[in-house]
DNA sequence: GAGCGGACCTAAACCGGTTTATTACCTCTT
DNA sequence: AAGAGGTAATAAACCGGTTTAGGTCCGCTC
């Protein structure tokens, strides 16, 4: 059984110093004469010593870690890219500030607060991320009270006086509702994320104000939930109308391609009958059949620069405004120009053959 | 600006007493009389007083936390559904403990390594989960050189003395071989895993036993690397075989939808004239066309086991071996009976009208 | 040569808990 | 009445760092 760590007070010993002078040379800080920092240091490299982590932090008063509490169903969670990718760019800039990641996946919005509160009265985090942000969320404010830095995950507008960083939602649905257009489609419904949600709201306004834009009425919009199940049954719905749209656009990959299916069990040729697209870009998503033509993110970049804020913050700086590259319209094989009513119905045969439009494509 | 929060020496001179008799009194420790201990109790209700976790975690010498680390390029993470359940089962029993998790999202193995060295010399957690696993694993060594408790996710067999929590693969796979072995088929592809991991080489080895206790030769087995690209490409490569297989059984979910994705775009009617089982359940595969056939595993039920056995392992006590339910197979639209050649091509529309033959769908 | 300032280093306090050693006091034996 | 044994509580050490308050020695100034 390897004997415990060395600690400063065996360096101390060592060298022949005091814990003060181990500690003041070891952080570079004044008051330690050249050789006498050399000795210490090679001492401490000898003996193979790290910080205690405990000892410092207790010390400094701080955790030294930031948390990220996930309020999901793991169903709707596992199936978001979103998160590994953000977390992936989180740890990068965390890592090198010696700084750790606290996880942690709750069921409800009520043990989100719970959880918080934890965090906060246990000093377990310095300082946390806020992601799904609601309308009219009531989490900054608790965070707020209880002291602790908060970053929040999503665009700065609406949410008041908090420090966000976030990518505008809007241009990516505006590019594919102009996408659509330019194809020649005039009716284009829309499946969107609950309203409760900033980011399923915001995408429904871009998605309504493009079509606006664009000199059309918006066609009909159906709020579901981000789910599989969600993005299916409001497919059924659109498709099931009067007049049903000939292009969907949809407020995430999940839903799109739950939707996309669903369409094709339907009998309808994608893109042929109905184009279709999402919001994400999924690993899946060019790997479908038709590829969905979506809307991806820089996530990773996002998760450095929330990171970099939030650590900024705990550090008692104000942290910069962090600009973020637009999100990036990625056109693949489930959209394509509608099938005017008296042209013949195409085979499905066609889909393998649809020209190559990849504006851009990794 | 919220004054800090009270501390234990706080309580003890309101309430008159030592530091020590409160803190007796809070964790039910005997030598304190009931009277007081009333009081000191009131008394820290009354402040609102918590403990503070950096200064339990030094004088106990403990972090009050696992981790878990995770070495994955994000586009394979993010597609895979099992960390988030994974992550959430974790959570249940964590949070009732005081425990935390802290999460190390990193690239390569070798940065693994260096993160496991970083999380046992700064003492930040007090063991880890294993996941993963690769055939001849370097990790267990090195962690048992640090000294850090540690629970290997997945089978315990054949990776040595160390406490592992797992669900064997096989019996899922097996079934997955044995169902399409009913519906009449008799060339039966594998895509693999990479042979480095050890949920690679089990799934394969299940597949291949599987088909030969049948009393069939293995079809052709391709080795991927559980992406979707990987996924595709493999299935390309099966399909252009002078005999191509009529099932495939693919080693996860990601690269089952992209294959049969794949299929599909080369005008192969799925199932009609391949079918295809996969490997998750991800949330996706009910809502594809055609849905997938596939392994479920409890995963949430998973997560909870491995927490419970390493929180032993930490207390000091052996864990016992902890039984987890076998994987169940849900069978939905993507397998179905060869088509004979000399048989006519039932048409597309074929797929809505399948059977139910569902033994299982939540 | 007393006074001063700076460089270098030590002793000790501190962060907020837990735990051990010790003391005060009470009761029960013998 | 002295000693044993137990209970209730306190003081102090301890975990491993950081940081402040001093203290010593040196050269320099006037």
């Amino acid at each position: 059984m390897a004997t415990s760590r060395p600690t400063i007070t065996d360096v101390a010993r060592v060298a022949g110093v005091s814990k003060g002078a181990v500690s003041f040379a070891l952080n570079g800080k004044p008051g330690v004469a050249a050789d006498t920092r050399e000795r210490i240091l090679a001492v401490a490299r000898d003996l193979g010593w790290t910080p205690s982590l405990r000892g410092r932090a207790l010390s400094v008063s701080r955790a030294l870690a930031v948390g990220l509490v996930i309020a999901r169903p793991p169903e709707t969670l596992g199936a978001d890219p979103f998160f590994a990718s953000f977390i992936a760019g989180i740890e990068t800039v965390l890592s090198v500030r010696g700084y750790a990641l606290t996880l942690q996946v709750v069921d409800d919005e009520c043990g989100e607060h719970e959880s918080y509160r934890r965090l906060a009265a246990t000093g377990r985090v310095d300082g946390v991320f806020l992601t799904d942000m609601r309308v009219d969320d009531l989490r900054p404010q608790l965070l707020d009270d209880l002291d602790l830095p908060t970053v929040v995950i999503g665009p700065a507008d609406g949410i008041g006086p908090w420090p966000a960083v976030g990518i505008d939602d809007q241009p990516g649905i505006v590019a594919a509702v102009e996408h659509l257009v330019a194809l020649g489609h005039r009716n284009i419904g829309h499946v969107a994320g609950p309203a409760e949600f900033v980011h399923g709201v915001s995408r429904r306004a871009a998605w309504a104000s493009a079509v606006t834009a664009a000199g059309l009425t918006p066609g009909a919009c159906i709020t579901a939930d981000f789910s599989a199940q969600g993005g299916a049954d409001a497919t059924n719905r659109l498709l099931d109308l009067p007049e049903p749209p000939t292009a969907i656009v949809y407020a995430n990959d999940l839903m799109a391609i739950a939707g996309m299916s669903t369409a094709i069990g339907r009998g309808l040729d994608v893109p042929g009958q109905l184009s279709v697209t999402g919001f994400d870009d999924t690993p899946l998503a060019a790997y479908l059949q038709p590829a969905l033509t979506t809307v991806r993110t820089d996530v990773v970049g996002w998760g450095r620069a929330a990171a970099t804020r939030l650590l900024a913050l705990v550090d008692g700086e104000t942290g910069a405004e962090i600009d973020l590259p637009s999100p990036e319209f990625v056109i693949r094989a489930s959209t394509a120009p509608p099938r005017h009513p008296g042209s013949g119905a195409p085979s499905k045969d066609r889909r393998g053959l649809a020209p190559i439009r990849h504006r851009k494509e990794s």
